[in-house]
RNA sequence: GCCGGGAUGGCGGAAUUGGUAGACGCACCGGACUCAAAAUCCGGCGGUAGCGAUAUCGUGGGGGUUCGAUUCCCCCUCCCGGCACCA
């Protein structure tokens, strides 16, 4: 045995026995209990970082410890290889997205080896090969038919001088990033995913998810958003203009306060509504007004919070109920892609119209009353949206009525003019897929100036990615590939152009996970192992996924359990997900709205005498950054930690054992790399100490009669078992951190107990063999040397979860806290088994006890068995 | 803005889920070893008062329930994640 713990070597030879091994193969092995335990794949932006290590150790631990726990291991690994980054690196390198991306797998594939996990690599995948990608144009075809796939318009963020459709991470303060122009909204042809349909299930099938965070199930209860409302109409008269004759028409509106109905003042339409529309044509502010909206954001969080603006438009409803004339507002506001794209107005009971209406002036008519509160229109008051207690009042045959008979005699009542009825509305909306970009899987449809829009025939796919573009940032290099573009339709066989958009990448990733059943199936999406091996039993990954990669993995599974292809309902039995690890973010703004980001390991932070700091400045110039606070590490940051250093300063083992003693996994984790040198620490004690202690190992100890052992000894095998019984609960909890503290009480008792004598060498002897086996998940390689070098087994990896042995943790006396009024006045020792009465006598007694009792009356005597007692008086 | 989550010593965190707040580490301080340093080992380590026993304050802020609250309830502040084209 070598003297000192050098992690190299250990790891080495570990790595290189497991491969030999081919341990981390996974077979379908019928009879076994089988666990699938998935970490989210990496994109390959290049390098690890440290949020990679956290999720992929986390698995890695699960996996190895159900391994030891009996059950039939899966845990493959591989590439969510598509997406916008190698675009962009491509623009800045020059080099094809396809060899940025092969390089940079190569690379992290490299890393994730050298952390030693448990993966079975025979099942890699990369989602931006056709074999691959195929299945996903496959999919899309299936869906098509049965009208899960559609086309229609949907509205993008323009760049007018790049000519190019940017994601909403490449507009900056409502500029392109690369041209500075003011970016517009444009609506284009796409094509859609019919998520809706499976609105209901993916809502009441949450229910079923008890292996998922209630804050996720939560979260995506809230994003579907099933509400109860009343969809009803006003009906409206729109003059003649220069353009179109009078009309007469219906404004639709969805409302979930149909009580509130006669306190509307106005109706409110998005600015995209046709309605806006046709009243813009004679009003050119109007006209300025909507083109301004057009010019703001696409998403709705800039949506949420910019300044609310309106415009009238001359144009008047009639209110269905009460006949009164309500004038028809455009509100940037108003989403269109929300309900009808147009409110009901009701200022005095929606906190929104309210401060809309005290803006433009527009009337406030309360129709709601709570008992004992008084309405005014000076300033917002939360009880005026209170559908708890509220009654209608001002609202004529309504009055008196709460909320529910009110919404029910309100819907009836319009039911009956033919003017609406309740309907049940969905926030979620169906999943556009369409983008306009070169590094995604080719939409598989053919454009033909007769026959329309054709689908690839099957026997035709893939549809093939020519993987030698470059992008320069304007416009999609797909459509200057006439090699690709240019085709015979399927059914006519006239010339043909074929569709260059691609898919988002959430469709890669929305079933990679049934693929890893069988990647090498060259004939089928998957074939009968995905019987076997779905659903995973454990995913980890962060919980920035929570919505929309979780749902859109929900709906394909049930979409492929439609078509017959797998017989899970649900993807993921088990969902932990990790908390984010942050780092300090440095940018510098560059002009135009553009923005650079700088490490923070390229950066100097500079502070005052007593720690507050005063500002940065980046290294390689010397001249000031500014402070973006916190975020996630990733590659658009710029803020991520390689672990490389860290592996090759200390090692796998100490790299895994200080990312899960940093922090439970499910916290928010900001990044600090003092620790590593604790956690290092600890490994070499417990080589120093297996080193020095190898004696006691190899030869045959017979039987130990422990409870004739010195005090000390059995004081210390306590602490060991009590030590491993948390471990193992902590283990359920996901709770690591603890897991590894357990293990260094163990070593702590171990050292503290350690001799020559037979009960001592005992003690060590069983104490390593359980401290290796609690720490072989998260250290498997030098837990996997000492295990041979101290003869306790063969191979660590198949070792049994050592049980702890209750015997060991009985004492015959324990401790108990003495309290008066709660608080802490002493303690005392009982026997185990001490009675209470005993015990309130003793604890009466008690010097400091009496001292503040003094002389006041004994109200009452509170005994927690085993914990403390507590005097009231 | 809306939805979800978080806040405990100088730092990461623990507290068997309502029962001794600060386990286990990091950093720091003192000591041993050393010519010296590093490494290692031993001891100390929330604030205040006290030589000490001990007292008192203390889990983001304010209020409440309870014999007893880091834990449960109400209000507030700040931070993080998501908001449909970053992945």
């Amino acid at each position: 045995m070598q003297e000192k713990y050098n992690p190299h070597v250990i790891e080495r030879e570990a790595q290189d026995h497991w491969a030999q091994r081919n341990a981390f193969r996974a077979l379908e092995t019928p009879g076994q209990k089988k666990y699938y335990c998935l970490s989210m794949f990496p994109y390959p932006s290049g390098k690890l970082h440290m949020g990679h290590v956290r999720n992929y150790t986390i698995g890695d631990v699960l996996s190895r410890y159900h391994r030891m726990r009996g059950y039939n291991v899966l845990q493959p690994m591989g590439w969510d290889a598509f997406g916008l980054p190698a675009e962009n690196a491509a623009m800045a390198n020059r080099v094809p997205p396809a060899q940025w991306t092969y390089d940079n797998i190569a690379y992290m594939k490299k890393q994730l080896v050298a952390l030693g996990f448990a993966i079975d690599w025979e099942r890699e995948i990369a989602t931006c090969k056709p074999d691959y990608y195929r299945w996903n144009q496959w999919l899309f075809l299936r869906m098509l038919e049965r009208g899960l796939v559609y086309k229609k318009t949907g509205v993008v963020n323009w760049d007018p001088v790049d000519q190019t459709v940017l994601a909403n991470e490449q507009v900056i303060d409502g500029r392109g990033w690369r041209t500075g122009a003011l970016v517009e909204k444009r609506e284009i042809p796409m094509y859609y995913m019919a998520i809706t349909k499976y609105a209901d299930e993916l809502l009441s099938a949450l229910d079923t998810l008890s292996g998922w965070p209630e804050r996720v199930k939560t979260m995506q209860a809230n994003w579907i958003g099933k509400s109860h409302g009343v969809r009803f109409a006003f009906p409206y008269e729109a003059p003649a203009t220069q353009g179109s004759a009078a009309e007469k028409g219906l404004l639709w509106v969805f409302t979930t306060r149909a009580d509130t109905i006669m306190g509307v003042t106005f109706c409110a339409i998005a600015p995209e509504h046709p309605l806006a529309t046709r009243a813009a044509q004679p009003n050119p502010q109007l006209a300025a007004f909507i083109a301004e909206c057009r010019r703001s954001s696409v998403m709705e969080a800039d949506l949420a919070t910019m300044e609310k603006k309106g415009m009238p438009t001359g144009i008047y409803a009639t209110h269905p109920l009460s006949g009164e004339k309500v004038e028809i507002w455009v509100g940037n506001y108003v989403l269109m892609s929300y309900g009808e794209g147009a409110v009901m107005a009701v200022p005095a009971h929606d906190e929104r119209d309210f401060h809309f209406a005290k803006r433009y002036d527009l009337p406030i008519k309360q129709s709601i009353a709570v008992a004992g509160q008084s309405f005014s229109t000076d300033g917002w008051q939360p009880w005026y949206a209170d559908k708890e207690t509220g009654t209608c009042v001002n609202s004529g045959k309504y009055d008196g009525l709460a909320y529910e008979p009110a919404v029910d005699a309100i819907a009836a009542a319009l039911k009956a003019l033919g003017l609406g009825e309740k309907q049940v509305l969905w926030r979620l909306r169906d999943w556009g897929i369409s983008r306009q970009r070169y590094w995604g899987t080719p939409i598989p449809l053919i454009h033909c100036g007769a026959c329309g829009d054709v689908p690839v025939p099957d026997a035709d796919l893939p549809v093939v990615l020519p993987e030698d573009c470059v992008p320069d940032g304007s416009g999609n290099p797909l459509n200057k590939r006439a090699d690709f573009v240019n085709c015979s339709c399927p059914k006519c066989g006239q010339p043909a152009k074929r569709e260059t958009d691609t898919m988002d990448t959430f469709v890669d990733s929305s079933w990679y996970f049934m693929r890893y059943a069988c990647p090498d199936q060259k004939n089928a999406m998957v074939d009968e192992r995905a019987h076997y091996w779905p659903p995973v039993d454990q995913y980890i990954g962060g919980i920035e996924h929570a919505i929309l990669h979780l749902l859109y993995s929900r709906f394909y599974t049930k979409v492929m359990r439609d078509l017959g292809l797998v017989k899970v309902d649900e993807p993921f039995s088990k969902l932990l997900t990790q908390g984010m690890v942050l780092n300090e973010i440095y940018f510098r703004k560059i002009g135009n709205g553009r923005i650079s980001y700088y490490n923070p390991a390229d950066v100097d932070v500079t502070v005052d005498e007593s720690g507050k700091r005063l500002g940065a400045t980046l290294r390689a110039d010397g001249a000031p950054v500014e402070s973006g606070g916190m975020g996630t590490m990733s590659k658009s940051k710029n803020n991520g930690v390689d672990p490389q250093a860290l592996i090759e300063d200390y090692g796998a083992d100490t790299a895994r054992l200080f990312m899960m003693f940093a922090s439970p996994p499910e916290d928010t984790l900001v990044w600090n790399g003092a620790g590593v040198e604790g956690a290092s620490r600890f490994l070499k004690r417990m080589w120093n100490f297996a080193y020095e202690q190898r004696a006691a190992f190899g030869d045959a100890n017979g039987p130990i009669d422990w409870a004739s052992a010195p005090d000390a000894l059995q004081q210390a095998r306590r602490e060991i078992h009590a030590a491993l019984k948390q471990a193992s609960h902590d283990f359920g909890k996901f709770q690591f951190n603890t897991v590894v503290s357990a293990t260094m009480k163990m070593l702590n008792a171990l050292e503290r107990a350690a001799g020559a004598q037979p009960a001592q060498r005992a003690l060590v002897l069983e104490g390593m063999s359980i401290l290796l086996r609690v720490l072989a998940p998260i250290t498997p390689h030098i837990t996997h040397a000492l295990w041979r070098e101290l003869k306790l087994g063969e191979d660590l990896l198949t070792a049994p979860w050592p049980e702890f042995d209750p015997g060991a943790l009985a004492a015959a006396e324990i401790e108990l806290v003495l309290q008066v009024n709660g608080k802490l006045r002493g303690n005392i020792r009982v026997a185990a088994d001490a009675d209470r009465a005993a015990i309130e006598k003793l604890a009466l007694d008690n010097a400091n006890v009496r001292k503040h009792v003094g002389d006041q009356a004994v109200k009452k005597v509170v005994v927690v068995p085993g914990r403390l007692v507590n005097i009231v008086v």
